[in-house]
DNA sequence: TTGGAAATGTCGTTTATACAACACATTGAG
DNA sequence: CTCAATGTGTTGTATAAACGACATTTCCAA
């Protein structure tokens, strides 16, 4: 912990500042945002925004980043280890998250929302592995890790294509005791 | 016009207050509502609160007087004479405001808010009767604008009391010709 | 009744934000 | 093509808001 405590201003800042956005992302196409319009809505100056965020897709990075997080961590499997509940429950996490994507027309950054969620998966995927062998060489966990994110994201891609046929647990848990050794 | 333009930081502020006071009011009494509570949901400093409000009751007439307003203002008879069709317009904003205020648990507090309808009130009856009567001497105006405001108040109080036996447009329209001078 | 926790207001100092003005890129219409 | 309009990103200086400390008041349980 120790965090120095980031001034609330700041927070309060960025909050109207995503709240504006994903508000917005659900009436128009993400193209279609300015920047103006994110700052006329949440009532700050437009040079407030280029002080908390690079640009748009910085934010759109970021919202995407905390939108993920928080369902990730509505189940808190992340003192857990590495098991099939625990992936399972990241599974729908993911499967969730892009229903509630596809509901505000992101169309045309499938890319970089998919980098977003693996990039996040492998930083849970680590700290996981992390906890269970604590003794192993760093870089094979890194790795592992690695395969581990996307692989789990090509599943959730997978899925979609055929989201009809079968519900996400099911279709996951199939594949799982062949990932993980020693699940029965 | 020509107004000094108010710093949007303060539009801003006092907008989250005003919010968050309302987001709390329908949660809980507004007995129970403290100023942390305020600036705790406004993510607001307290010390912030008092730079834009005397205290919590001048923040609640501000509410109250805002609510009223834009009730008021959504039909735009502001512009018209005050005939029968502008006062049962006033009628029903009123009536409808009580409505949505008794949903919000302000008990303890009818009289501040029946005064603030009524200095509402006053003020709107006097800009119509000015626009009507410029030549007539100010004096006889303002009593005028004072005795409608009681008695449309007083009107409102007395329909809410068996408000299951006639509309609030049938209302007040039985007593407008008796009212106003000239309409038929 | 009392003591202490919580709420209310106030004040000086520090900091985040507003604003205005700028240069630059993009776009669309005549 | 040019011109106007619109969006992006960056600077300075002024000011609203945060902080934390304080004195006071309210209130409620021991």
């Amino acid at each position: 912990m120790t965090q120095p405590k980031t001034d609330p201003r700041v927070q309060r800042t960025r909050k109207l500042i995503m709240d504006s956005f994903m508000e917005l992302s659900s009436k128009k196409d993400f193209k279609d945002i300015t920047v103006k319009d994110i700052t006329a809505e949440a009532m700050i100056n437009r040079a407030t925004f280029y002080y908390h965020f690079e640009d748009i897709y910085d934010l759109l990075e970021k919202v995407l980043s905390e939108v993920l997080l928080v369902n990730l961590n509505c189940d808190d499997y992340q003192n857990d280890e590495l098991n099939e509940e625990a992936l399972v429950s990241i599974f729908l996490a993911i499967t969730n998250f892009q229903k509630s994507l596809s509901n505000r027309c992101h169309r045309g950054y499938e890319d970089t929302i998919a980098r977003i969620i693996r990039d996040q998966l492998e930083i849970i995927f680590y700290k996981m592995l992390l906890k269970q062998h604590k003794t192993e060489e760093d870089r094979a966990l890194k790795i592992t890790a690695v395969i581990l994110s996307w692989g789990i994201y090509g599943a959730s891609v997978e899925w979609r294509r055929d989201s009809k046929k079968i519900s996400p647990e099911e279709f996951i848990k199939l594949a799982i005791p062949y990932i993980i050794p020693g699940i029965k």
